[in-house]
DNA sequence: CGTGCTATTGAGCGTGGTCAACTTTTGTGG
DNA sequence: CCACAAAAGTTGACCACGCTCAATAGCACG
């Protein structure tokens, strides 16, 4: 596989004061400009990914943070008995490796699911912003933010209940990102959803035909469509009414 | 019930210095006698919860992060359709609310499992603490741990993986507070556990009975002692010598 | 234009959920 | 301290949800 390309933003005319994604990223929150300012000044590089290629593999040493700019990612580790384990998906101004900043060492692997744009945060301009408190604090409520959405992804009892609370999920971040409740992109494959939600492939793909037999759900070409909202809401057991605001 | 009391640390002679948690909590780390001494200075109270008190509810404000300095909490919300649902369970050493700090509105609610005592960390010091780059990268440290560890409790995908990695995770948190594989509490009741865990309490119950009948484990008076960790571990899908060190 | 990955559909069966009954433990008030 | 009530734990029977296996169709990549 290619080596990873690594380009300015600068040169890609990329910047966190025009990134669409920055209300969800460190850039976002209650941040100034001469704060914007100073972390955009920090970051410097984009890795640029094709479908497929890895971002970092598990037990390699962490030496960024990265911002996902474009595109899409899957995290996924090998556990101890060889298997395969999918557990999280990241899209534009989602962060990638806070549960690795402990160690420097990376627990998981991230792979691209499409051609994929990050923006790179290396460890030490990361100390380097240490030193600007709301830039940290900003951080703090990331991280925090990001607890909450991990629980929410995959908590139903019934294999029903989680597949409609991982796309109500899904949904949900969509909408952070302006993007219509009639066009949310579906990048994994359902092996890859079937293997976070811990449940059979088959059974995801049935539970997908009968959403969509009942009309609440579409699903073309890898995009979702919602016909039914509430009637998902109903299946699931989340809220994302709640989660709107 | 009655109101929850709170004491001054000095009064009950807590401080970070001899808490033999530090090493899991904010003092921690890599600070120095001086950080740990300013920390100290910062936090002054403790909450004093009897069994089954509540240290705060959903939707309130939140105020405060605590510190549990000794006892055992539950963590809990209840959904849409009122279903009871238990996150999280908080041992000495465990940070508690800091999935709410973003918005500063609790989401989960917490509740003692027997007498317990917390350090309450207010959010204003929680502000001061910040000019402090050490104690936040810290902070960010201990983040970043609860998230790797929050994974690995409830992973497997069968019953019986499930309820041994559940242990699994139980026993190695211990072993980070210096107890003995002998003698691992369990100050949850197993319907607790099951809704933890999403598995219903018979089976959880008759996974502990066969545990126990194949000499694996032992639960007497709620405390859990480990007869063969290397068959619980080949049972469930963690390695706990992994987290050892 | 094949080769391999992904999606789809069917049939059979086992894990584990549900319901029910009972025992044991815990907590509360007389 | 005992009596009673409530909660937690235990055990068995039944059966359905969803897993496994299998076979085929669609699609994307070289």
């Amino acid at each position: 596989m290619a080596n990873k390309i690594i380009k300015s933003r600068v040169a890609q005319n990329i910047n966190c004061f025009n990134c669409c994604s920055r209300h969800l990223c460190i850039a976002g929150g209650s941040l100034n400009t001469s704060e914007i300012d100073y972390l955009n000044g920090l970051i410097q590089k984009v890795v640029i990914l094709k479908k497929q290629e890895h971002l970092f593999h598990a037990h390699s040493e962490q030496k960024n943070l990265y911002a996902v700019y474009k595109g899409s990612c899957k995290e996924y580790w090998i556990d101890e008995n060889g298997n395969y384990c999918v557990t999280n998906f990241y899209f534009p101004g989602d962060l990638i490796g806070l549960e690795s900043i402990s160690d420097r060492t990376h627990l998981l692997s991230v792979v691209a699911l499409e051609p994929t744009e990050l923006c790179v945060i290396s460890l030490n301009d990361f100390s380097l912003m240490q030193e600007k408190v709301n830039i940290l604090k900003r951080f703090i409520d990331i991280t925090s933010m990001k607890m909450r959405n991990d629980r929410s992804a995959k908590m139903g009892v019934t294999a029903h209940e989680r597949v409609s609370d991982f796309l109500l999920n899904l949904i949900s971040r969509m909408l952070e990102r302006n993007q219509t409740i009639n066009h949310v992109p579906l990048p994994m494959s359902q092996l890859d959803i079937s293997n976070f939600l811990n449940i059979a492939h088959e059974t995801v793909n049935r539970i997908f035909k009968n959403l969509a037999r009942q009309k609440i759900i579409k699903i073309q070409n890898k995009v979702l469509t919602v016909l039914d909202i509430s009637e998902l809401e109903r299946l699931g057991r989340l809220d994302y009414s709640l989660k709107k605001d």
